[in-house]
DNA sequence: CTGTTAGCGCTTTCAT
DNA sequence: ATGAAAGCGCTAACAG
C-alpha cells in the first residue's frame, strides 16, 4: 500500500524512528525509550540518540504513538459558538491547563445545534482521550449515550441529575435571583427577561431565577432572544412592548445589543430603563453604561473542568464539585425604577 | 505490549473494524470500504455492514486511519492569544471551513511568545496535515525552517518577502495611513501611536502607516503598549504626556482601554481627544463612543487561509493572493482637533 | 466485487 | 541495559 511519500509534491520522506536508530547505531526500541524519557538507558546511548535525532530533525509521529500506546494525549472540546468571548475565556483556560501537561486540544464549533453537537462529540470520541462539552444543548438521552462511552466526558455549564457524567457549572439560578433582588430593591416590579436558547441549561436556570423573584413581588415576561449582540438588539422592541422598567438579558452580549437599541430609541440607561447582563465578559465593564452583571468564574470553570477530565483520564472518579458561586457585579446600567409613564 | 483494555477503570474494549467484520460476516477490507464510502461495494453488503456498525456503535479510530493512509485530516492552528476576539473570529471562520471538509482543528495558544510559538508549531507539525499560523511573531529564520518542512504551512497576518510560505494578510499600512489622513483632515497634527508587539508584522505595518503620515504634516510619537484592553488603559497616561490631540491604538481592544482611562481622567472623546482602533471587532461599534477603526476582513482572511492550506494539502501551489483591502470605518471616536490648551 | 495481506510509526513485553 | 518482535486499528495494493 505504498503511500505517496509524504505531502504530495515534495519528495522527502518523513523521517522516522528507524532513521534515527540507524543513524545512532541502536535499535528502535532504544530510540523509543530515550524519546519517551525512560530512565533506564545508558547515558552514552542517550547522547547518541539525542544527537542523531537532532541532526535528522526527528519528531515522533503522534498518531503512531497514540495507536501503539492507547493514549492520544489529546482532548476534545465542543462549544456552541467560537465567536462568543465567554467561551473563549473558558477555552483559553483549559487549553493552557492541558498544554501544561502536554495534552493538545481539538476544538469543534457546534453552532448551537443539538444534533450537530452530538455529531461533533461522536467524531471527537474516536480520536481523543477525553472530551469537554461546553454549555451542551443536546437532549438528555444523548448525554446518557456519552456517559456510556469509555472515554471520559465532562460537562461544563450544564447540570443534569441522573446523568452519570462529571459536571461543573456556576450557580446561575442564585446569581440571577440576586440580580433580581437588586432590581427589586431599586423599585422594579415589572421586568422583561430576554432569553437565550431554551435548550441551554444556563438559560433555564437563569429564567428559573427570574421566576423565583415573583415571591418578592417582581413580575417578569419572557421574550425569546439569543446569546448574541444582534439577538439582543433585535428583541428589544418586543421586550419594551411589555412595559418593563428593566430588561434582564440572557448574557452580556445580548445586553450590549439591548443598550444599543435603547440608545437608538432615545431611552437612557439606567434613567429610563435598567439593563443587566450575565457572565461579566471583559467588555461588560466598558459598555455604556458599564453593565451590571453576574460573574461566572470562567477561569475557575475551565481549570476545574480540566481537573475533572484529568481525573477521568486516570480512571479516578473525582468528587463532583458543588456549583461554583456566581457573584453579582453592580455597575451603572441599573438604577431606580422610573415610575410608569403617563 | 498488551494495553490496559480501554480507559482505565472501564472494562469494555473499544470496538474495532474486526468486530464489525465478524458481526457482518465479511472481511475487514469490506468494512473499511463501506465506512470510507467506497462506491464499488455490493448494496447488500453495505446494508450488512451498516447494520453491524450501528448495532455495535462502531466508530473508526482516526489515528489508525491516519497512520495507514498518511492523511490525518486534521490541521493545526497556532494563535498568540485565544482570548482576543479578533483571533476568535478568524478561528471560527477557519474551523467552519475546515469542518465542512471533515478536517478537524488542533489549536494552541502561544501566549505571544516567539519561542513558545515555534515550539507549538513543531509539536503540531508531527500530527497534522497542515498548519495555520496566525499573526506569527517568530524570527524569520524560524519561518524558513517551517518552509522547509513537508507539511504545508500558511501564514496569516504576516508577510515576509523571501520566505517560501503562502501568506494572507490585510493591507494594514494603507488602512492606517487612511486613518491618519482622516485625522489630518480633522486638523490633527500631533498624535500618539500606542504600539502592539514589536514582533508583530501588523504592528510594524501600522506604525509604518503612521510614520508615512508625516508627509502630510502629522507628527507621531510611539508609546509601547499591547493588544489588550488593560495595556491600552495602562499606556494612556504616557501617551497623553506627549500632548497629542489624537491617540491611535494598535487595535480596538487597546482603544477601549484608552477610552476607559480617558473617561476616568475626565477627558471627553472626541471633544478633548480623538481615539482610533483597528480590526473592527464586533464590540467596537458598541464602545463609548463607537470607535473609528479599520476593518481587517476577518472572515475573508480565514476563508482564504483555509483555501491556501487546502491547495498546499493537494500539493498545488496556489497563487499568492494580494494584500486584502482593509477599510476605514468612521464612527464617533474621532472629531476635530481641539486647539492646544493654554 | 471481495478477501488476503503487508505495512503506517511507534510502544512494550519478552528474552538476552 | 538493550534488542527482537508482536501488535495498535486501519488502508490499499494485489489477487482472485
Amino acid at each position: 500500500m505504498k503511500r505517496s511519500a509524504a505531502a504530495p509534491g515534495s519528495g522527502a520522506h518523513r523521517i522516522t524512528i528507524h532513521d534515527v536508530a540507524r543513524e545512532a547505531g541502536v535499535s528502535i526500541a532504544t530510540v523509543s525509550r530515550v524519546v519517551s524519557g525512560n530512565p533506564q538507558v545508558n547515558a552514552e546511548m542517550v547522547g547518541l540518540v539525542r544527537t542523531a535525532a537532532e541532526k535528522l530533525g526527528y519528531s515522533p509521529n503522534s498518531a503512531a504513538q497514540g495507536l501503539a500506546s492507547g493514549q492520544y494525549r489529546s482532548i476534545g472540546v465542543v462549544v456552541p459558538d467560537l465567536g462568543n468571548p465567554y467561551f473563549n475565556d473558558i477555552l483559553k483556560s483549559t487549553v493552557t491547563a492541558a498544554a501544561a501537561e502536554r495534552y493538545r486540544m481539538v476544538v469543534s464549533d457546534s453552532g448551537g445545534d443539538p444534533e450537530e453537537e452530538f455529531n461533533a462529540c461522536q467524531q471527537q470520541l474516536s480520536q481523543v482521550d477525553g472530551l469537554l462539552v461546553l454549555s451542551s444543548r443536546m437532549p438528555v438521552e444523548r448525554l446518557h449515550a456519552l456517559a456510556g462511552q469509555q472515554v471520559p466526558v465532562v460537562l461544563v455549564n450544564r447540570v443534569e441529575l441522573g446523568v452519570a457524567l462529571p459536571m461543573v457549572a456556576a450557580d446561575n439560578f442564585s446569581a440571577m435571583l440576586e440580580l433580581c433582588q437588586h432590581l427589586r430593591d431599586l423599585g422594579h416590579t415589572k421586568v422583561a427577561y430576554l432569553a437565550g436558547s431554551p435548550l441551554a441549561w444556563q438559560n433555564r436556570e437563569r429564567w428559573r431565577g427570574v421566576q423565583q423573584a415573583r415571591i418578592m413581588g417582581m413580575e417578569a415576561s419572557l421574550i425569546q432572544a439569543d446569546a448574541t449582540i444582534s439577538a439582543g438588539y433585535a428583541a428589544t422592541d418586543e421586550a419594551l412592548a411589555a412595559g418593563p422598567t428593566a430588561i434582564l438579558a440572557y448574557n452580556d452580549l445580548a445586553a450590549i445589543g439591548v443598550m444599543a437599541r435603547l440608545r437608538e430609541l432615545g431611552l437612557r440607561v439606567p434613567h429610563d430603563i435598567s439593563v443587566t447582563g450575565f457572565d461579566d465578559i471583559e467588555v461588560a465593564q466598558h459598555a455604556t453604561p458599564p453593565l451590571t452583571t453576574a460573574t461566572s468564574p470562567k477561569a475557575e470553570l475551565g481549570r476545574l473542568a480540566w481537573e475533572l477530565l484529568r481525573a477521568g483520564l486516570n480512571g479516578e472518579r473525582a468528587p463532583l464539585p458543588p456549583l461554583l458561586p456566581a457573584e453579582v457585579v453592580l455597575r451603572s446600567s441599573t438604577g431606580r425604577a422610573r415610575p410608569p409613564r403617563g
